[in-house]
DNA sequence: TTCGTTAAATGGTTATACCTTTGAGACCGT
DNA sequence: ACGGTCTCAAAGGTATAACCATTTAACGAA
């Protein structure tokens, strides 16, 4: 069966008995699964695990440091190592996703477009079951919004927390992450375009029609809303960026690249 | 603004200029943002490299480990440490959304229902784009259900070539990363339900209506063949697994838990 | 030429020592 | 008795050095 999955899919090798410290990742990762460890949990001292296991206290530092580059583990010097908090909106690191921008040149094009798949989904589901008190928040969120059409920064607080709370309404938290993942991405694009902007009236306007089709419990009328939404901030930024819309999979270089 | 967008998103501080693993983390993300590294690239030998970046060798392999963990390093013993290869559709690892699955105790449910979400995003855009290269295999691939009614196995190896291939129609790596990374934890289970399967057939018809909906650059109904096919499924399983369905956000323990 | 052997290169592991930060308890002054 | 400061143990971070295991390729014998 695994190897059926090696060959369809491009895994880390689970299990490969292999070497130590991926041996040391199997066992935190047991503990993580069966319960032994839970969120918030403080994991013991480096040099006692390490003899516990039966493994040196580097090795065991490998394996800690690579649960901990996934975000599952977090260390803090003279502190101790933990189990990451699990307390809001679960959020996958995006810096894995950002290297692959890198390595694969991924155009900007593409993660404005998944951004908007993923938005799209959200605020379908969000108009199925956001309870009132979700809708209240993102009616505040409006509301901030039109109160701050002369601060960009301001603006673009209550814009996130929008999107944030709409995910969240969603009540998908695995999408959640996902798009929180990609819109982290775009995140130091976006604060530079608002800098800018003139059409934060219109923006907001946008929003709104988000807000209120799913107020109204209207799937279909969301994602339309929630796409215009987003096609238009794409747009204007292609626009100010002054980056020529060179199709969907772009292979040429990375002109268009997402770093600064 | 970097403190503006660590208040937002939970981002694994960037740039903290602070332990020195961080620093050669960034040192090494910079090689490869600016070039210097690229994919299929070999890196200098640790001892070599550790002396260039002026750290010690447990310090530099720390880093590398780190960048190891997120699946853009790789090393081999013996043969040495490689950039990814970027051949194929790119893949991010999805053991990270798998160890947050038991932390935050996601259902299958929820998993389900982002995979269908990411399903018929890519499928609404192959729709849109699919080549006819593609679509021939596509083609082929439903070609190669209808012939395994009486192999399941084989039968769900075309399965998910099937729908890779949809997602590679799609032109948007990212989505279709996503997508692989939340199917591939979904791989295990369908393993199972597949062997059992008594209505491969109308799973094939259900795969031909997405390709037929391609083929006609039909992306709504592309969209809406691929959400039946997929809840289809998902009721099937549920079915077989004897999961009662709790709801949407589920926050009750995880009796369906997602691992075995 | 071809195949097997061997040796150098390279990542993996261990051991040990020391530094830096954290956090809490002891201590002292008010 | 209260509060603030100090000190020190604990814990993670880094460095050095040595050795193991695997891979690769060069080398030599058939």
């Amino acid at each position: 069966m695994t190897d059926l999955s090696s060959e369809l899919f491009k895994t880390i090798d689970p299990e490969r008995r292999g070497t130590t410290s991926e041996e040391v990742i199997s066992q935190l990762r047991e503990m993580i699964h069966r319960g032994d460890l839970r969120p918030g949990d403080r994991l013991p001292p480096e040099r006692d695990l390490a003899k516990m296991l039966g493994v040196s206290r580097p090795t065991l530092r490998a394996g800690i440091r690579s649960l901990a580059a996934v975000g599952v583990l977090q260390s803090r010097q003279g502190a101790g190592t933990f189990v990451v908090k699990a307390d809001g909106p679960p959020s996958l690191d995006s810096s894995p996703l950002r290297l692959m921008a890198s390595l694969h040149g991924f155009t900007s094009a593409e993660m404005f477009e998944a951004r908007q798949a993923l938005e799209m989904a959200v605020a379908g589901l969000a108009a199925e079951r956001a309870t009132s008190d979700q809708m209240a928040s993102m009616s505040e969120e409006v509301a901030g919004m039109f109160a701050s059409l002369d601060d960009p920064e301001q603006f673009l607080i209550h814009d996130v927390r929008f999107h944030q709370t709409v995910a969240a309404a969603s009540g998908n938290r695995i999408l959640t992450s996902l798009m929180n993942m990609v819109a982290t991405i775009l995140f130091d694009t976006r604060i530079k375009t608002v800098k800018r902007a003139t059409d934060l009236k219109e923006s907001a306007e946008m929003h709104r029609h988000v807000y209120r089709a799913i107020r109204e419990h209207n799937p279909e009328a969301a994602r339309l809303a929630m796409s215009a939404h987003l096609s238009k901030a794409q747009r204007a930024w292609e626009a100010e960026a002054d980056v020529p819309d060179n199709g969907h999979h772009a292979e040429e270089g990375n002109g268009a690249g997402l770093a600064p």
